[in-house]
DNA sequence: CTGAAAGCGCTAACAC
DNA sequence: GTGTTAGCGCTTTCAG
């Protein structure tokens, strides 16, 4: 490979077309005011020569760069890799591009974001982090908006699209208590997210409204192990519980493993499994996953229209339904509330 | 947020720090040239203004930018995230950022690396796709390196990392031969893509050497969905096959759901399932799914090697063994070759 | 070790 | 419509 020679200039086009520099520009550059004729002159001395414009230099020139940054924590927990492809193939109709960035312990956050200031990119969309308000500081005063997807902050003035995470917490709740469950448990993902943190909250608050046994609450991580470690451990316990609540599917998928292949039990006659999210996973008939639908295509589209419009006027966390999806891995409600079943 | 305001630039670090622009260059490249004190007093500077070095200047000036270019098909397929998020971490690690890029139907390939060129990319990394010989001939013009991860492609000048796909079919055919099996089916995903070919043609040619029937052989794409239709339908026709090999463990994760809940059929009693890739799920004790694993890890690194080193003594096709992961979705082998089973 | 000056390749007024 | 002319913000000789 030629590595060393030097790629056809816009001047170099304009040589071989007869024309001027900018008229190669002109060409090159949609709504521009140009002869169609000589445009047609300058494309075709462009392909002769291979020639590109420089995004580099026309970003310096314009100083702008149609790329946006997402940064991701884990691409594993089945799904992000949706967001990511979804955000992707909305900012390519755009035009846009989008940089990506993965963070972790080694990858710290701090410099993941220092390079992304150098870039001078469009708007940063962070999902699976949190921003302190230090950096949520130097972003507003680098002018460069920043969104926060399905994270949340205390910070009242960072944009966030999350799930209505407390409504699905509470909503997961009426559908153990209704199904005639009492004793639960929450499975929750990392401590101090806040997904995890809303989802137990409006699933304890709601329990604990009906005046059901305080539920039993664990804390992990986001992970098919975590899940299954944490289920047959509640399970081994004294009092165990009948039905379990986790904070994301990838959780209860794991949950659901080592409840019927290292315990042995039926689900859902002996113990309730619920997630949250609704990945690909949760619907294949070996999980059947009841769970709580995030709206990742609105929450992208919200996500997308606050980086875009003037977002002065919209309040700063947009939280959107969730939507509780029945499948087989809890049992259909029954009337009554208070009955007392299968101890 | 204040988009309008300007960034400090340099010359206004310079200006602050009392010292030239160029200065303030040097202090913030690496190796240069620069008093420590002077160094001190222009970072000091460049903190007090919130500057940060614009990375388009920089790469304009340099006619560099560390950056490469990854291009995927899908994400969805459970292999992919991992895939991603080893080269993320990776090149961070190296110092360099990624620019992602999906394609699909509605963003083909050809104007993705467009715009890939307009980037001045250091590499791009094909994942999931392949390259026409006319692309490849602008990368090369371009001196952009390109390599073909998990895809192979007829030019023979066209750097790829594959995993031994035919090594791997081969594997599947004598595993299931030597666990008692004749009537085998192959599951494929994409019909043209050449993991597709060759997992197939080692299964085929290696039934074929032991003289085993001939197997069915179908093509459909890489996803669950696909799998279980497919597992369903076989096995439905006459003359039901009694071992599937999948050309992955997506289409074999499906199967297997096929298999057992719409059909009700015991794994491997009646009928064994092997896929292909090793990807998180088939672990997961709802599969428990024999696979042949793909090394990820020494692909990725021959991956950024070539990119790195002058690969010009390297061959072109770099294809590294799979492993045989038996799990239980298989018979463990007898040591006999012909025994007449089960029909 | 440091400053001056010449680009890097393109866009955007500004005249014509 | 089209060419001319300034930059955009940084790196890199080249003197000193």
């Amino acid at each position: 490979m030629n590595r060393g020679e030097r790629r056809a200039t816009a001047a170099d086009v304009a040589a071989v077309a007869g024309v001027s520099q900018s008229a190669v520009s002109r060409a090159f550059t949609p709504g521009a005011r140009i002869a169609p004729d000589t445009r047609r002159r300058v494309l075709a001395a462009a392909r002769a020569l291979g020639y590109q414009p420089n995004a580099f230099a026309r970003a310096l020139a314009k100083r702008e760069i149609p790329l946006v940054g997402i940064v991701m924590q884990a691409l594993d927990n089945g799904l992000y890799p949706g967001v990511l492809e979804g955000f992707a193939r909305r900012l390519s109709d755009l035009g846009k591009q989008v940089m990506l960035f993965v963070v972790d312990d080694e990858q710290p956050l701090e410099a993941t974001l220092t390079t992304a200031l150098q870039y001078r990119l469009e708007a940063m969309i962070l999902t699976s982090v949190t921003l302190s308000s230090s950096m949520a500081r130097t972003f507003a005063a680098a002018g460069m908006p920043v969104v926060l997807f399905n994270r949340h902050d205390a910070s009242p003035d960072l944009f966030a699209v999350i799930g209505d995470n407390v409504g699905g917490g509470r909503l997961a709740a009426e559908l153990l208590l209704d199904g005639g469950h009492r004793r639960c448990a929450f499975i929750g993902g990392v401590a101090d997210s806040s997904t995890n943190r809303e989802r137990r909250q409006g699933f304890v608050s709601r329990l604990r409204e009906r005046g059901a046994p305080e539920p039993l609450v664990i804390d992990g991580d986001f992970s098919h192990a975590w899940g299954r470690r944490a289920a047959v451990g509640l399970l081994g316990g004294a009092d165990p519980p009948d039905a379990l609540f986790c904070a994301a599917d990838i959780i209860a998928l794991g949950a659901l493993d080592g409840l019927r292949h290292d315990l042995g039990l039926r689900v859902p006659a002996e113990i309730a499994v619920i997630g949250f999210d609704d990945i690909p996973a949760a619907s294949w008939p070996s999980y059947r996953l009841t769970t709580l639908r995030l709206p990742l295509e609105a929450m992208i589209d919200t996500t997308l229209s606050a980086l875009a419009g003037p977002a002065e006027d919209m309040p700063p966390v947009q939280r959107l339904p969730v939507e509780l999806i029945e499948r087989s891995s809890s049992r259909p409600r029954r009337n009554a509330g208070g009955a007392i079943l299968m101890g």
